[in-house]
RNA sequence: GGCGACGUGGCCAAGCGGCAAGGCAAGAGUCUGCAAAACUCUCAUCAUGGGUUCGAUUCCCAUCGUCGCCUCCA
């Protein structure tokens, strides 16, 4: 039993064996900071968060870089609209990322790069591309040479005679071929710039990326994770910068991750129908957005709308019934229904461990993590007690952190009101005995109004919030 | 136009040669003063048409439909 990848590259699933034993070399492509992140960025997120995390939980030592472009057109677009600093806007995107992912419990990066952080690296790379026939200067710019490279179009399964084909771009005609892409821009005026031998400038999209590679992680990294929409060209290029000068394979596995789709269409800017982070997180736990992307397979599209999204936090409800203790006064169950609890949390490790070895495959790992609240819950039902759920809640309890759910119960600011609401319950108990069944209905309904929820049963009454 | 992916119950979604996971919704029941929660039970032959096979949702071909990439994009 070992772990299989998808890889875009062979497309078909591989045994995953890194490059140096016990130890993962992992890059995503992070976002160019120019607005608030959506919902994409955070199904994108949580996706690499999970493979990270479960390579971790399997052994491996994670290396794990995710950039942030800081410096590119849009970025300078939008704040000459706006009037401000380019620097500033990209910063200030920056923290607001740092942030939703914080909330979404994303794991933070061993590294952060940024593009502009890496101008001489970027730099001295080009240079060397140009000196290996690569690559070559015009009024300012340098461009990639894609007929230098034999191998142009294997990630994406392109060819390049078929690709200008339909190409409905303007043809820049200083460029040797249409596709031949930029790695230096020459500024214009006003724009952010470095100086470089070919002028003030500034790096084109792709060799940063290249450039961070190699500069934090070598010359040849374990995986190269990003949305499908990076496969071309912006993998592709990078594949054909970095091996250029390696000539070495760059990334054993290529990873990407399906869009999200709203109405049957991609969420993105330029169509106008994203949501941002922020704007889930204002009414949904992030526990939700990553049951979302839990419940299928990363490499497909994700159905967002209203209706998966009340599903989900259903869903999302059953997995925190889990976690609910014993009941009160609870007679215990035969040691051997316990040890059948036992083994059945056995049992779903198992599972969850044979599911996520394929290809992480969380539909089918939440299966077993499902079977297990299904079993915990008919334990507690027939008075299991709290030592005789431990076992099995304890192996929820790993599981789904591997997975990165947090499943807390709202707590915290609301604590101050506790023995208040314990007080009225008492009182309210009192009422039953008495079965003036309209004051303590009455009691019951109010609490729920402010966000109680009060759950009677035959050895008492538990009360949590909404 | 080129390349690619997908089409599984009311909804979301695994599986991908041998009697179709899981979640949500729905219906019936247990428990409860009632309610809620939980528990039990019920609920699909896998877009359509051919073909290969002892046997196909799973392989091949065709048709219809949906989506992605080919331009910035997670």
């Amino acid at each position: 039993m070992a772990l299989k990848i998808y890889n875009t590259l062979s497309r078909t699933k591989e045994e995953f064996q890194p490059l140096e034993p016990g130890k993962v070399r992992m890059y995503v492509c992070g976002p160019t900071v120019y607005d608030r992140a959506h919902i994409g960025h955070a199904m994108s997120a949580i996706v690499f968060d999970i493979i990270r995390r479960y390579l971790e939980y399997i052994g491996y030592e994670v290396r794990f870089v995710m950039n942030y472009t800081d410096v590119d057109d849009k970025i300078i677009e939008r704040a000459k609209q706006l009037g401000i600093d380019p620097f500033a806007l990209a910063q200030r995107y920056i923290d607001d990322y740092q942030r939703n992912l914080e909330a979404l419990n994303v794991k933070p990066a061993t590294l952060n790069p940024r593009a502009t952080q890496e101008i001489d690296f970027i730099i001295s790379m080009i240079q060397k591309l140009i000196d290996a026939g690569a690559a070559y200067v015009v009024d300012g710019d340098v461009y990639y040479r894609v007929e230098s490279d034999p191998e142009y179009g294997k990630l994406s399964g392109r060819k390049l005679e078929t690709m200008n084909a339909g190409a409905r771009v303007q043809v820049d005609e200083r460029k040797e071929h249409p596709m031949d892409f930029a790695l230096w821009k020459a500024a214009k005026e006003g724009e952010p710039a470095w100086d470089s031998p070919w002028g003030k400038g500034r790096p084109g999209w792709h060799i940063e990326c290249s450039a961070m590679n190699m500069h934090y992680l070598g010359e040849q990294i374990d995986i190269h994770g990003g949305g499908t929409d990076l496969i071309f060209p912006h993998h592709e290029n990078e594949i054909a910068q970095t091996e250029a000068l390696t000539h070495k394979p760059f990334a054993r596995y290529w990873i990407h991750n399906g869009m999200l789709t709203f109405k049957s269409e991609k969420m993105s800017k330029s169509v106008g129908n994203m949501i941002t982070i922020d704007e889930f997180l204002q009414k949904h736990p992030g526990d939700v957005m990553r049951l979302l992307v839990l419940n299928g397979s990363y490499r497909s599209p994700l159905t967002y709308s209203d209706e998966v999204l009340e599903q989900t936090e259903q869903a999302y409800r059953r997995l925190l019934s889990a976690k609910k203790p014993a009941l009160p006064n609870a007679p215990g169950i035969s040691p051997e229904k316990a040890q059948a609890l036992a083994e059945a949390a056995q049992k779903a490790h198992a599972q969850f461990i044979e599911s996520m070895d394929d290809d992480f495959n969380t539909a089918a790992a939440m299966a077993a993590i499902f079977e297990l609240v299904k079993q915990i819950n008919q334990a507690r039902a027939e008075g299991a007690t709290q030592a005789q759920l431990e076992p099995a809640q304890a192996m929820f309890n790993e599981l789904t952190s591997v997975l990165g759910l947090q499943l807390q119960e709202q707590a915290g600011a609301q604590t101050s009101a506790d023995p208040f609401i314990d007080l009225l319950v008492k009182v309210r108990n009192e009422l039953r005995v008495q079965k003036n069944w309209a004051l303590s209905d009455k009691i019951r309904d109010e609490l729920k109004a402010l966000g109680v929820i009060l759950e009677d049963s035959k050895d008492g009454t538990t009360w949590s919030w909404e």
